[in-house]
DNA sequence: TTCTTGTCACCTAGGTGTTAATAT
DNA sequence: ATATTAACACCTAGGTGACAAGAA
């Protein structure tokens, strides 16, 4: 079994909306997507990998509300569906770097998928994601067994397990749309602190309960608590 | 067969007579061991390790030349034996952190140790190899073939080869002793080029016949010329 | 006197959103 | 209009030797 971590900071961007850039040199995602992992046999070999597949055949635009609204608006802007999707390039996969290595050294610490790159580059030769701008994407993990059989590769339907956690899916983007990710990504973000205009270190003890809660998930997720997969 | 990376850099450190900083925290060397790997069998798994031995039984100190010397002089001061070396504590080795990998692996892109970090710090528990100051050290450089055979232990003998590369020995000390392998290290180490009083890279148009050749090996390594295992 | 330690300014290396310019 | 790109300031993270103070 699987949990997945940040799941408090997962759910906070999921409510809004979760955007993920995509460039064409390869970005990180953030949150990471980061697991623990349970029950595995600690002898044995393991390929951890993930993959990313459509959420819909949609594509998506961006619509600008033009009425006039208050000063600190909640919702200034909102996801329309702009037609079908692109269509579908055959989807790349990303190894987990460490793969393959026993269970008992896949499960002793945190599984973290910081090396992982998005991009928007259809020739891109770096190994990277390749995903479409504007459109909604589901992030999956796979455990596959290494099978020591001479003939594993018939057993390759029942020696892997996918999960997925749907708090993770995300839209990709070239810039933000929503300004209230932007506003999250800067508040939970260590590298983006030079654009943060507060500590966020004071921020648990200065909250007030009226205030906007933006900087809830990360104060929460200093003691990130895990969420089971879904199947 | 294994070849070491930047020899002509090694060779001019050597030629010195090459220090290492040790520090509690650890400290990486400088040049980092790297190596090429030549004919290992691609599918099989294997162990990459470094360890340090003695040199021989001494303990070291530096004498300073305190005769009045001209400007710029080359030789003010030289090591000395100092007496019988502290008794050595079990030595410990550093696996490179990318095993077990296939033969195939090692074998497509130089092997780096810059994660190895040495330490003077008895009771370190970072796992980082552990060397007393002012004493000598050869590193030594270890291909195990992890043998997939029940018995593996009984054929341990056979199921590895070390590789000793005298260009890189060297002196352990807290802080560096000769002047001229401090120059060498700011001018070659990257990290290093705060302190360094003229571009690096305008050193081989600029470079004098008579000028003194700390540049050398710096200028040189840019094209590394590898040297065969001795063994 | 010799050796060691801790702090520091100054780097490398690379991950952020911003912004202005460009493309569609 | 909307979407994308590239340069940029500002961070994180951590590797340098210099230096002053301390220890042996």
């Amino acid at each position: 079994s699987v949990q997945l971590e940040m799941k408090a900071l997962w759910d906070e961007f999921n409510q809004l909306g979760t955007e993920m850039i995509v460039t064409k040199a390869g970005r990180r995602m953030f949150p990471t997507f980061q697991v623990k992992i349970f029950g595995m046999d600690p002898m044995a070999d393991y390929m951890l990998l993930m993959d990313f597949v459509p959420v819909d055949d949609k594509r998506y635009r961006q619509v600008t509300n033009t009425q006039p609204v208050p000063r600190y608006a909640f919702h200034s802007s909102s996801w329309l569906v702009a037609g079908k999707a692109d269509p579908a390039t055959p989807g790349r996969v990303h190894y987990h770097p460490d793969s393959p290595a026993k269970g008992a050294q896949w499960m002793k610490q945190i599984v973290s998928f910081d090396k992982l790159k998005l991009t928007n580059n259809l020739l891109d030769d770096n190994g990277h994601i390749i995903l479409n701008s504007m459109h909604r994407y589901q992030p999956r993990f796979h455990v596959v067994y290494v099978d020591p059989r001479k003939d594993s590769e018939k057993y390759a339907e029942e020696n892997f397990k996918t999960f997925v956690f749907e708090e993770t899916r995300f839209t990709a983007v070239t810039a933000y749309q929503n300004h209230r990710i932007t506003q999250l990504k800067i508040a939970s973000n260590p590298f983006a602190k030079g654009f943060r205009d507060c500590d966020p270190e004071d921020w648990p003890r200065n909250h007030r309960p009226g205030a906007l809660p933006l900087m809830s998930a990360f104060a929460r997720s200093r003691n990130p608590v895990s969420s089971p997969a879904h199947q």
